[in-house]
Formats: structure tokens, C-alpha cells, sequence
DNA sequence: AATGAATGAGAGTTCATTCAT
DNA sequence: TATGAATGAACTCTCATTCAT
């Protein structure tokens, strides 16, 4: 019945660290719901729990945090597809289990949708810096295909437009078949299918070379 | 016994007419500088030259023009790419000639992006239409080149998934390349030779066949 | 079926005269159906089938035809009561069928009681005309009772005083039992009786005098 | 080691409790003086020495505070009657006390005149409220002088319907004879008498009965 | 006399931010 | 550090009125 030895349930620091992600959480939720237009400092602290002058002893102005939000949830989903990814498969089996990994995290995370594609909008630079660690994230795993022979006939620049191609089309599947909202949040298997024909045709060779036992 | 050839410059209705496209293209070019967000009805007005209260004789509200904005834009822009795409151009070439009038288009309307890739959040309605429209199009497209046999291997289902991933690329191609800023408008040709050679490998088939003499 | 020789369906001063009292009209349903407050010009030309700025043809202002509702309707709603009450009726049956033939009207023309009471507020000067008028033509009907020996132990002051008390209890009663709504807009028998006691006995003396075969 | 008996003049939550009570009342004196539909939220800061912002802080809406305000001020003068009418007054003496108390009223307070009548149009669900209220406590005063016997002849029904007609003599004595102005806002001796006396004979049966000793 | 487009003042309301407590 | 009241700029929208046609 005593209180345990233990100190303070929480020192100073980490009450403030605790604030502060209060204060994160609930704008992540925030934009998620409503979006960043009507994620207002008065939401989010309500939902927070805390004063709305305790928000700016945290962030300097609301477009602060809007700034976080993304490269805070991004990582998440990083490490989410990085766990979820086999370390062993290559080619067009990787990319497969990459999308699959994406909208996984989506479907736990239905906040991220708004999140990650307004932000091109409302936090152009955490969006621009986002893709930028998506794309050299990618380049590495490309430039390890070529190596392998996976990949033929692409330049280096041109294998960032396909990245970028790449990126873009999680982006649309999602806006298209998740996030319109008849799905459930699930893809439906033959847009995987297509997603994964069009890269194993467009983009990784087969074993035996171009031309060689295709189909 | 004759009237003289003009004798108002224009009628009553005709200046009425005048004025919304003064007020809508103010608000393309507003909405195009500024985003969505920021376009105010007073930014609007000012640069169409008339009083604010004039802007609601003509547009219910503020959500309306931004609602016909895509539409208006859409249609010049559909008009552009139909009227640039030589009509006996097929498959990949045919591809790369749109992807061309589109960044064509987008170089000689720079507002038309914001207009466009913002119109999912600020006016969903016509995004959504805009992009059924678009799908349409594109499916009498791809279905004539199933149709000749140059598209082999994809069913009905994972073409319209197909043809939401090629949006998309467009969509990201001119956010990186175009929109970002350094290339001055201009798609870089490396970017467009990754495009051609994705689409061109994943989804045309050779003449010969898969498998046959490609490369 | 050829036109009959008289002139032009209407003279020039007949149509104008015409739109005068469409627009009357118009207002008089416009105030009756939203208020005064949200009577807009452009609310009662559209009814009246005019354009707004034929309205301004007719009346200087909006408060102008505002300050002609009341005359106009309240002149109707006097002819009618005038018509309404038996000539040989006298002392408090003339009473009881004045407020009858009143509540006969309202019911007729549920646009008055907002056009009446609303005056007050939005068209002071016509509501205290109204009111004076009203009271004018009380008093000499009071006037004669009081020379026929039927009210008794009241000064001319003092009589203008109950006259407007009378008044009073005609727009309260109307307040409370009819356009409050459940009355279906005809005054409950049992309100009209308290209304005659109240008069009978308080204003008029009985035959016999006061104190007589009273009861 | 003792606090000093007052540190800040007012606490945090004194002070909002002013500011609200300086907003309110400067509500009571701008529809005073310019009635509901002038009263604009930037006269009433600007009279309570306030922000445009910070009204909102405490009402939702302009129109919220038009709902306070006949709760508050009908509640002084209910008090203000209650505490000027003598407690062994009964019958028509109290009546007149009443009559007198409220006029009294109307005379410290000219602000009230407006804010009660003018909220059937205004805030009407204040004003049903209200009327239920004064209703509500007649009633019971009524009651009892029927219990005494100073009141025969009238039924319950008829007597709610007696009530409405004593409170529209109120209000419609107070519109002519101190708002119109020129009484400096003391109601005249003979209107008075003129009240009593209708009342007296209408309502009040003499103590012998009726028809008794009267007189 | 009739039209209806144009005007612009002014309304209510929101909200990021500040700051005294 | 936490609070929440106060601020005021900026916004969208309404509408009586004017005036060229």
C-alpha cells in the first residue's frame, strides 16, 4: 500500500517530453481527421489535454508542428515496412512486399493518409525532405539490383524518375482503392497484381535477360 | 433604315459574361500563386478589377468557383493534349506524346498544378470527376491497344489500376521535376526516357511477343 | 377572337398603379412570412415578379414600404371589423363582437400579425399612427356609451387609458392563444368569456346601475 | 508565513467574471438605446471597453447574448417588484403596488423597455420564458385572492387569459404614456387610477359580493 | 418605366498568438 | 512550466442602393 522507493512517477524532463508528444499525438490525430486547414491549436490542445498557451512552450507556431508531424509519423512507417520486409527477397518479391508493407501500415494508421499527402500542401518542406529519404532509402535497394543484375537498362538519374514513378504510384493506389473508402482499407489483390506485373516487366529482367524465358 | 454595327461594345449579356471569366480567371491565376488556402475572395476580385460583392452575383460562395476551377482548367487542358497527340500515333509513342502535351500544357499554365494536385483536398468533387473523366479516356485508349494486341496480359480490373499508377507518375514527375522549380518548366529528357521505358516494357508487348526479339 | 376595341389592357397609369400594389402586396407577405428583418428587397421583388431596381420606381427606400404595410393592412382590417359588427349593438356585445370579427381577420390573414406587432419596432411611426387611429375611432364609440349611460365613474383621460389596455389584451390574447400555433388560429371560447367578464364588469354598468341586479 | 489578505485586486476567474458582466451589461444598453437589430457585437466591445475577439470567448454568438439578457434583467425586476410590494397587501391594492413597482422599474432602468418587448422578435424563446414565468407567478397570486374570495365568477382557464390581458395593459401603458416620451417615465396618476379601477370592477369582487355594498 | 449588374460598407465570426498570472 | 483570457487582423458573405442601358 506505500508508495514504492521510486522517485516522482516522472522526472521534470520527462513530463515535458511527455507533454510534447501529447501535444504531437493529438495533432497527428487532429490532421488525420479533419486535416491540417482545420487543425486548429485549440483541437489539438483539447485533445491533448492541455492549455492552448502550453502549446507554445513546446512548438513555436502551428506550422511547427505541422512541420514534425511527418517526418515523426514517416519514420514510424520506415521502420514498420524495414520489420516487415524479409531481409532475403530481391527483385520484383521485395517491391511486392514493400507495397504490401505500406498499406498495412495505412490501414493501422488511417491518420497517415492525410498526414503524409497534404503535406505537400501544408508542410512542403517536410514533404520534400520526406520523399527525398524515401527515394535514397530506394536508390540504395535499386543500386543493389543492378548490382545483382535485377535491373538493366536504366541510367542512375533515370532510375530516380522511377522511383519517383514508384512513390507515386502507392500514392494513387491508396487515394484511388483505400482511402475513397469502399475497400475497408484493404487493397484489393488484382491492383497488387497489376502494381507488381508492371515493375517485374518495366523494371527488374528476368534471370535469364531481357527477351530470355519471360512471361 | 440601318443600325450601326456595334452600338453598345458589348451587350448586357455579354458583359456579364465578361466578368465571370474576369472573376474565374482571376481566381485560376490567385489559386495558382497562392493555393487554395490563401485565395481569398478580396485577392480574387482585386485582380479581376471589380468590387467583392460583384464576386457573389456570380458564384454562390467561395467554394464554388473553386469548385468550377478544375473543370475550366481541365477541359483546356484535355483539349490541348487531344489536339497535340498525332491521331496515328499508337502504343508507347502515343504515351510519350501525351506525357509531352501534358508538360507542355503545364509549362505554358503554371498555375494549372496547384489548381490540379490541390483540388483533392479543396475541391474533392471535381478532383474526383476530373480523374473519372480522365480514367475514361484513357480506358478507350488502352483498350483499343488490347484490342491491336499491343497490350497483353492484364485484365480489365488491373488496366484501370494500371492507368491510375501512369497518373500518377505524371503527377509526381511534375511535382519533382517541374514544380520544384530548377528545370524552368521543362521535364528533363532522362525522365521521360525512364517513363517511356517503364511504361514500354511493363505494359506494351513487342511486336514478336514477350519474349520475342524486344530490347 | 379579335381584339375587343377597348383600349391596351390597362393605361400606362393603371399598370404602373398595378406594380405599385404588386410590390405592396408582395411585402405585405414577404414581412408577414419572414419578418421585417428578413424582408430584403430582393426577397419581394422576386415575389412581386419585378426586377430589384423596379422596386426603387415605387419606393424611395426599403423603410418606405415598410412604413405603407401598416396603413394599408390595418385599413383593411378596420373595413372589416366596421362590416363585421352589427350597427345596433352596443356596451359589451359590441365588445365582444369587435374582438370577435378582429380574430376573424387575423385569421384570415395571418401576414397582419407580424405586419401589427412588428411595426412597433420596425415601422414606429405607422404603428403609433395605427394605434392613435385605433384609439380615435375607440373613443367615440366609448364616447356614446358613456352618453347612453353605459359606463359610468371613468374620465376621458381614463378611458383612453382602458382603451388602450383593450388594445393590449386583443395583441396579447393574439400572442398567446393564436400565433403561438396550437389554436389553429381561432381564440378559445373560454378566453373570449374572460375577455366580456373582464369588460362587462369593468367597464360597463349594468342596467340598473351599479350595484343593481349585477351578476 | 500569512498571505496578505489580497494579492492581484481580482483573482483569474473574478476577473473573467467581470468581463462578462461588462459585456452583458453593455448588451442591456446598446439594445436599450438602438433595440436588437442595431445592436451590433462591435458597439457592445467597444461600449464594454473590450476586443471583438474576446465577446466570443463568452457567448457563442451575438444572438446568445440577446438570449441572456431578459434572463437577467427580468430577473432584477421580478426582485425589484417582489421587494417593492408590501407583503400585506392584497386584492386590487396589490395589484396597484405591482403596477406602481414595475413602472418604478421601467423609470431606473430604460434599457428594459426594449429588451423585453422587442425579444418576441428577437430572442422569442427568452420571451416565451419569460411570460411563462410572470404568468406562472400571477397565477399563484390570483389564486389565492380566489381562495380569500376576493375573486368569484372566473374560471382557471379564464383567469390564465385575465393574467395575459393584465400584463398586455403593462406593456402597452408603458409603449404609450413613458416610452413615447414625453412623461419623463413616471406613468400618469389617472392612467393608474384607470388601471385599478378596471381592474377593481373587472376582477375583485367587493367584500359584500357582488352587487353588494359596491361602489 | 423596367432592368439587373455593380457597388461597398458593414456585419458576424474565427483563430493564431501573446502574456500576465 | 502551465494556464487561459485577451487580442485584433482577416475572413466570408449580405444587401440596400445606384445607374447605365
Amino acid at each position: 500500500m506505500h508508495r514504492p522507493l521510486k522517485q516522482p512517477r516522472m522526472t521534470r524532463e520527462e513530463k515535458a517530453r511527455d507533454t510534447y508528444m501529447r501535444i504531437l499525438e493529438a495533432a497527428a490525430q487532429v490532421v488525420g481527421d479533419d486535416g491540417y486547414a482545420d487543425a486548429s491549436v485549440s483541437k489539438i490542445t483539447r485533445l491533448a489535454g492541455v492549455a492552448q498557451g502550453t502549446f507554445y512552450n513546446y512548438f513555436e507556431s502551428r506550422q511547427h508542428v505541422f512541420d514534425k508531424l511527418l517526418p515523426y509519423m514517416g519514420r514510424q512507417m520506415l521502420d514498420h515496412i524495414r520489420a516487415s520486409v524479409a531481409a532475403e527477397l530481391t527483385g520484383a518479391d521485395r517491391e511486392e512486399a514493400r507495397l504490401r508493407a505500406f498499406f498495412a501500415y495505412l490501414a493501422q494508421h488511417p491518420a497517415f493518409y492525410r498526414i503524409l499527402y497534404e503535406a505537400e500542401i501544408f508542410a512542403p518542406r517536410a514533404h520534400a525532405e520526406h520523399f527525398r529519404l524515401l527515394a535514397d532509402g530506394y536508390k540504395g535497394a535499386l543500386g543493389r539490383a543492378v548490382e545483382r543484375g535485377e535491373i538493366q537498362g536504366y541510367s542512375e538519374p533515370e532510375l530516380e524518375a522511377v522511383i519517383y514513378m514508384l512513390l507515386a504510384a502507392r500514392a494513387y493506389l491508396s487515394m484511388r482503392y483505400v482511402h475513397d473508402g469502399k475497400g475497408g482499407g484493404a487493397l484489393p489483390d488484382h491492383v497488387i497484381d497489376a502494381y507488381v506485373k508492371l515493375v517485374t516487366r518495366g523494371l527488374f529482367t528476368p534471370p535469364g535477360g531481357p527477351g530470355g524465358g519471360g512471361g
